[in-house]
DNA sequence: GGGGTGACAATTC
DNA sequence: GGAATTGCCACCC
């Protein structure tokens, strides 16, 4: 029994779990939040051990695309997903609603 | 024990 | 701003 494996992916299911609907979070982020810093790359194979359906479709990479490969059955999974939540894409890239500045370009022009 | 492997990230050029 | 490089660390041969 791995010790050290039980508790990440706990905490890690516990913060997946935690993401709102139509919001995402990075696989840094989670692995922040879920106390372990630079385990990003160890979020992706505790959310495929977790025994009950998770948000996993809410973890995305630092530069807001998704991690699977563009055009596999999974990549076309996630995005529809994000999609039916109201997440949005430029091409590959998530725009989240809350981090969408398409309407203060509009009205102040392009910004920073 | 040693080396390759990720549903990654930060830095650098 | 995109591509390349470097760091990362438990897991699994």
């Amino acid at each position: 029994m791995s010790r050290f494996r039980d508790k990440f992916d706990h905490r890690v299911w516990r913060v997946v779990a935690a993401i709102p609907a139509g919001r995402v979070m990075g696989y840094g982020e989670v692995a922040r939040a879920a106390g372990f810093p630079r385990y990003s790359r160890m979020v992706g194979a505790a959310m495929g051990r977790s025994p009950q359906p998770l948000p996993w479709f809410r973890v995305v990479r630092s530069n807001r695309t998704l991690a699977f490969e563009v055009g596999s059955s999974n990549y076309r999974e996630q995005a529809q997903l994000l999609k039916l939540e109201g997440v949005s894409f430029d091409g590959e890239k998530i725009i989240e609603r809350e981090t969408d500045h398409s309407l203060d370009r509009i009205l102040w022009g392009p910004q920073d």
